[in-house]
DNA sequence: AGTCAAATTTTATATGTAATAAAAAATGTA
DNA sequence: TACATTTTTTATTACATATAAAATTTGACT
């Protein structure tokens, strides 16, 4: 006869005390990551960090791709408050509120989002252009969401591919998110770059109006 | 009494040998790291691709990472040629004429530019703004030699900062030659990919005319 | 063609990381 | 305080990088 399985005792509090020290751990790891880069980061570095033994960390984890997988997860979670911005017409505007809104996301938990960029930049999870629903193609969708009403505004004239003008909007965030996760430059100068990189997108297809003042406010960063 | 040192016998044939080996090994080495990146690309993989046992990888090549550098420096090399290209006036024909060289210089050598490009980007060589006579500088130059001639025959009208446009006319490239590199794009999306952001950038601050050109030919993309 | 000194490759070994299994310790309720 | 379960640790395996010392190969010279 099988023996019948008991519920466990204080199964409740157990699993709650290992929430908080996962999350504390976790943490640490972020840190370790942001500041060494994913390859340099090892698990027994993290583990005499935390005060646990190597196998404690496999335990609460699983493999070490599996903390890059959690990363991932998380970050593409927490994107999705990005994901639901209200579209503004004007570019400069848009533009503006757009890369700010990202920077002070960013700011208020670097070590976790420049890890997590690092791990999703391994997977290529972001650069996988084709598959339909893609974190590429939603991306791209609110690019469109900016350009299509500054069209109808009037900000756009049209001459320039609206499709093309989208790519080049979301190619701006990319390439200076990159210098930031990997620590080329900080998320100020980042801020700067990527606001630089939008108006010039903007600017390619823009009315007289506007294109003077997205020239004005290039000149003000 | 020590003893006299005496030259090797035939040392001129043996170094010209073992340079061969070398090369053929250093070719099987640039394959794997293009095809699997560099983390996963291994030194006992290697040997026994080449038919050698590990030990002798070390003894030709040294460490792993002496791979990697050995790659940046015969790419930065091979570099030199395209910084000197001469400059081109009209944006339209200097873009066209740009990527083109470019993408005919690594489909020469897909695996080789791959690979060293994979290998630059972990030592960042090529992201480190501010030392003097960087690469990143260096770039920046060849841009600039560009926007110059441009602005002195009107084609750009001069309302964006030249230091603006140049930058952007560097990020386009980067972007691009990641995605290629890391396989997410093939030499001829990285062609279209790249002039279209460069003709994007100059038609910030083309004049009407040149700024028509620039509308006609990305249509033609 | 055979010899031999130097160069080269290999066998053997060390170190460090990732990962798993089994044993030991800690935990929280009753 | 007892004890069933969870959790951590000790012990072990596997694999990659790297080095030292031994064995082999090489190629000019006699």
């Amino acid at each position: 006869m099988k023996p019948v399985k008991v519920k466990a005792h204080g199964n409740v509090t157990r699993q709650a005390n290992k929430k908080l020290r996962r999350e504390r751990i976790f943490n640490i790891a972020k840190g370790l990551i942001a500041s060494k880069g994913l390859d340099e980061f090892t698990l027994s570095e993290l583990a005499e960090e935390a005060g646990v033994s190597t196998p404690t960390i496999h335990n609460l984890f699983g493999k070490k791709e599996d903390i890059a997988d959690e990363l991932v997860a998380e970050l593409i979670l927490s994107l999705q408050k990005v994901m639901s911005f209200k579209p503004i017409s004007d570019p400069v505007e848009s533009a503006s509120y757009y890369v700010t809104s990202i920077v002070s996301m960013y700011k208020d938990k670097e070590n976790f989002y420049r890890s997590a960029y690092m791990a999703a930049d391994k997977t290529g999870v972001f650069e996988d252009r084709d598959s339909v629903d893609s974190f590429y193609q939603q991306s791209i969708k609110i690019a469109e969401h900016c350009v299509i009403p500054a069209l109808e505004q009037g900000f756009l004239l049209g001459n320039i591919d609206k499709k093309i003008l989208t790519r080049q909007l979301y190619q701006c965030h990319r390439i200076g998110r990159q210098d930031w996760v990997y620590g080329y430059i900080n998320l100020d100068q980042y801020h700067d770059q990527v606001l630089e990189a939008m108006l010039m997108a903007y600017a390619t297809d823009a009315s007289p109006e506007c294109h003077q003042r997205i020239s004005d406010k290039l000149k003000s960063i």
